[in-house]
DNA sequence: CCAAAGATCGTCT
DNA sequence: GACGATCTTTGGA
């Protein structure tokens, strides 16, 4: 299978993507997990560049957060990352068959990040295909956090690495500007209590590629 | 279309 | 030893 974004020249997609600066993540995380929206992932693997844009993320707030993995204080090897400084990733296993991407938040010492939910294909969309099996939703793809890091090629072997240099970085993209955000309740949280409630899950309004659309809407 | 159940293992208790 | 910041498949309406 073909796809248009294949044909431009991988060399000069990167330039014209080049990675984030490490200060960008350096801001509020219930900030910074709006600010990724737009923003782009970019993974250049051994077996190819693949790339999305990022339409999905949930805010995980460290100590207090019931639903964080950090919660209470808890520092084991999987959450240790999260208590160092900002922009690098945070790849967890989940349910034993899927991992999850996180950026880490806040600063130094706070053990906070923003996950990863969906993406946009822009780039190496046939490769992303490949990797995912071939499904027949285009949407299938992307929409979900599991299944982005599967299209992307990212697993925990990629946990701690800055996200601000390659191989596997945040890139300039668009701003979205705050009318075109909603926020509403994270994902899969129920057993969280009160924490469940809070609304720390920011999406593109009406984008086709956001995993889950939920009843209660609110705009930011 | 939706709900239910199974898959499968790292992580923490 | 139990469980999950999920996804896929299946079966019924």
């Amino acid at each position: 299978m073909n796809h248009p974004s294949d044909t431009i020249g991988v060399e000069s997609w990167l330039k014209a993507h080049p990675p984030l600066p490490a200060s960008f993540f350096r801001r509020p995380t219930l900030e910074l997990a709006q600010a990724l929206l737009g923003k782009i992932v970019v993974h250049i693997a051994p077996e190819g560049v693949a790339a999305g844009r990022i339409v999905e993320t949930e805010a995980y707030l460290g100590p207090h957060d019931k639903a964080a993995h950090s919660y209470g204080g808890r520092m084991t090897p999987r959450t240790r990352i999260m208590y160092g400084p900002p922009g690098y990733s945070y790849v967890y296993k989940i349910y034993g068959m899927y991992d999850c991407l996180n950026v880490t938040a806040g600063p130094e010492g706070e053990p906070q990040a923003v996950l990863i939910r969906a993406l946009e294909p822009v780039f190496g969309e046939t490769l992303m295909h490949e990797r995912r099996r071939r499904p027949k939703q285009r949407k299938l793809l992307t929409a979900g956090p599991g299944r982005l890091t599967q299209a992307l090629g990212i697993t925990t072997a990629h946990y701690g690495l800055p996200l601000f240099v390659p191989p596997l970085y945040i890139a300039c993209g668009d701003d979205v500007p705050p009318e075109r955000i909603v926020r509403g309740k994270r994902i899969g949280i129920d057993y969280a209590e009160e924490a469940r409630d809070y609304l720390w899950r920011f999406w593109i309004h009406d984008h086709p590629f956001v995993s889950v659309l939920p009843k209660q809407n609110r705009s930011v």
